[in-house]
Parts: C-alpha cells; sequence; structure tokens
DNA sequence: CTTTTTTTGTACCGTATCGCAAACTATTTA
DNA sequence: TAAATAGTTTGCGATACGGTACAAAAAAAG
C-alpha cells in the first residue's frame, strides 16, 4: 500500500479528492457494523460517508468490496486493540482479563447502543450463502484462535501451567469466551454482566 | 392454540387449503435459516414453501412475521432436542457432552453445509437495528443459559460440584461453548474439530 | 342449484435496489 | 493558455422489493 495521502511530495495532478478514503471508509464500516451487509444499501453508505456512489464506486469497488474492505479496517483496528495485551509482561490470568476487558471496549463502543463484533455478528448471517464472506469468517475466527494460544504457550513455557495442558485447545477455549461476549453484547446484554462473566472464564482458564 | 388441524369433526366451509401450514413453516425456516432475513425475499419464501404471496401473506403475516415465527418454530425444535438430555439420569460430564452432541447434530443438519444456530448467527446481524428481533435474541440466549444452570444446580446438589459452586456463572460459560460452536459451525470448521472443543469444555466445566 | 365462505392465482403498485455511463467541473502540468 | 487528469453530478436502465386488489376456483351450507 503506497502512502500517498500524506506524503505530497509529488503532487498529484488532476482535480484533489474532496474525501479522505480512510475517513468514509472508516463511516462506510459504522454503517455495515450496524445494519449488517444485506441490509446497509448503497444509498446507506453513500450518505454515511457523504461521497456519491460514483465515487464510492470507483474508490472501493462495489457493495461487497466496501463491506470486505470495512471488515479488514475493524479486524486492524481489533488487533491493535488486542495484540498488546497479550504480549505484555503481566499473569495469565491478568492479560486475559485485560484482554476481555479491550474486547468490550470496542463492542460497547459506537453512539447508537453496542454492537458486538462486526464480524462475528454481521458476516455470520451472509456466510452459508458467500463462500467469500465464510472464509472471511473462518480466517477471522482462527487468528483470533491462534492469538489467543501464543499466550497459553507462554504461559506454559513459563510454568503458570501445568506441563500437560494444551495450549492450543485453551486458546480456543478462551476465544470461545470471546464469541460469547460479542452475541451478548449485541443482544443487549449488560456490561457490567459480561464484565462477570468474563472475569469468571479468565479466572478458569488461568487455573486449568 | 386451538387444534382443527387434525380435529376436523367440523369441516371448514371454503375452499380448503393445498398447503400444511407446519411443513410451509418448515420450509420457511430452512430459508430464513439459511440465508438470513434480509437477504432472504419474499419470492425466496414463496418458492420455498410452494405458496404464493397472498396466500403467504395470510397464513403468517408480513416477512417480519414470517421470520419471527420460523425463529419460534426453530427454538421448539432446539428445545425438544436439548432438554431430555439435561434431565436424563447420568453423570454432570456426560450430559454436557451429550447435550453438544445434539446441538451439533442440530448445527450440521440440513443438505447445503452446516447452518450453525438459526438465532445466533441470522438474527445477530438484525439484532443493532430492530429492538424487536434484539429482544428475541436477548431472550433465547437468556433461555439457553438457563437450561444449562438448572443442570449445574442439580449437580451442585448431588454433590457433583464443590458447594461454592457458582451454578449461574457456570451455565453462562457452558452456553458460551455453545455460541461458539453455532459461529465455527457456519464459518465452516470441521466437527471433528468441534467435537473435540465441545469435549474439552464439558471436561473443564464438569470439574470447576 | 344457489348462496356463502375461504383460498388461490394473476397482475399490479409504488418504491428501492445496484451498478454504471455520459457530461460536467476543478485542478495540475506542459 | 492548452492538455491532461481526476472527482462530481445527473440520471438512467433493468430489476427486485414488500405488499395488495381483484376475480376465479373450490368446497360446504341452505
Amino acid at each position: 500500500m503506497q502512502d500517498d495521502t500524506k506524503l505530497k511530495t509529488t503532487k498529484r495532478r488532476g482535480r484533489p479528492r474532496s474525501y479522505d478514503p480512510e475517513q468514509a471508509l472508516q463511516q462506510a464500516m459504522d454503517s455495515c457494523w450496524s445494519g449488517g451487509y444485506s441490509a446497509t444499501s448503497l444509498d446507506d453508505l453513500s450518505t454515511a460517508t457523504g461521497m456519491n456512489r460514483p465515487s464510492l464506486y470507483a474508490a472501493f469497488g462495489n457493495k461487497r468490496s466496501i463491506y470486505l474492505q470495512a471488515m479488514d479496517k475493524f479486524g486492524m483496528h481489533m488487533a491493535g486493540q488486542l495484540e498488546p495485551v497479550l504480549t505484555a509482561d503481566q499473569p495469565l490470568e491478568a492479560a486475559l482479563r485485560a484482554f476481555y476487558g479491550r474486547v468490550l471496549n470496542v463492542y460497547f463502543s459506537g453512539d447508537d447502543g453496542p454492537r458486538g463484533c462486526m464480524v462475528m455478528c454481521t458476516a455470520t448471517s451472509e456466510a452459508h450463502a458467500d463462500p467469500q464472506i465464510r472464509q472471511y469468517l473462518d480466517r477471522t475466527l482462527q487468528r483470533i484462535d491462534a492469538m489467543l494460544t501464543s499466550r497459553f504457550e507462554r504461559a506454559l513455557a513459563d510454568g503458570e501451567l501445568p506441563p500437560d495442558a494444551d495450549p492450543t485447545m485453551l486458546g480456543k477455549l478462551a476465544a470461545t469466551t470471546m464469541h460469547s461476549l460479542a452475541l451478548r453484547s449485541r443482544a443487549g446484554q449488560s456490561r457490567a454482566s459480561l464484565k462477570r462473566l468474563s472475569d469468571a472464564s479468565a479466572r478458569m482458564l488461568a487455573r486449568a
């Protein structure tokens, strides 16, 4: 990706664009995150971004392409929030609690009520009919598994877990709680109750 | 609900309907389960049920009403499969394994690839914009929590768990695994891997 | 046979949908 | 200033959408 957005050493010819692609994609992401793929129309995206449809089309392609790029942006944001917590130098249980805490920060962000995880809560609906979206969903879930598994591997190496512990399985089990937080927050359950649930999960997983 | 479908003591006047409402709702359910709410059109429902739109409308109301009734049917089927397993007389861990086994039976049913849970995988997408669907989703999740919690309460009373165990929290944690199975099966993950995951979860929960 | 009642089939309404092409406008380089 | 480049506006075209009006059809009741 060439970052010629700010590096205007070589001024691009022609009329400059009146929108910021990053910001526009962010707003498109918010729309899709709230409404899901099928229920969000191009007109919705147009009003959300302030771009008219041809510009939208020229910048990001068709609706599915916009949606996939929006999920990418969501995933980047999510990873940026979560990875530092797992690589930080702190005990396993504390790391898991901090992890879930940041998860909830994202799931409860937004001005119009909690939205959960954009991928788990909106891509699932399309996943059965659309192989590309299904694959995207699966890869996302696997990345989360791997991220958590690596933390349990470190815990095993550090003697925080019994030698016969299975880090791969523990990673998947930890992801399981995250999946549930995604659904439950979007269903409207209170943040306090989800905090208690994730704390209990962290406690259980750290003593497996 | 008056069951005059089979009790034809009083033959109804007028032209007899050429469809079986139960079967039609089942087929509508399959359509919505596969495609989700927004992506399933009335034409899709019409072809799936073999009914034309006016008949569909007369029998079940508008599209949202059809969807909600289809979710009801799904929930009834699900409850019918799962409740016997939790009330049966068997040890806690075996009960949980059997529970997840039946969950997977449903999630992997269908001729066109695994579809996961109809509620968790399709209602989530609409839940943010539609309060009625969000409420339905929340109640479904709570019912699952309660179902599992009651099994843990019995385990506690039977001495299968330490006296300081928290059945409510254990019920929610057990539901958490079910949520994950719903997402993962729809994402295309293998049944064998989900069996291993749910077995590990059952093992962990039964020794909390 | 006639009337009454209920369902079915067809056709349609107004609107919204996605994607795109042509014309227009603005800005930079030569 | 002229040419080149790129974003914007307008609006189209074809279709799909949810929902409904209306009359024909089918069965029971009178």
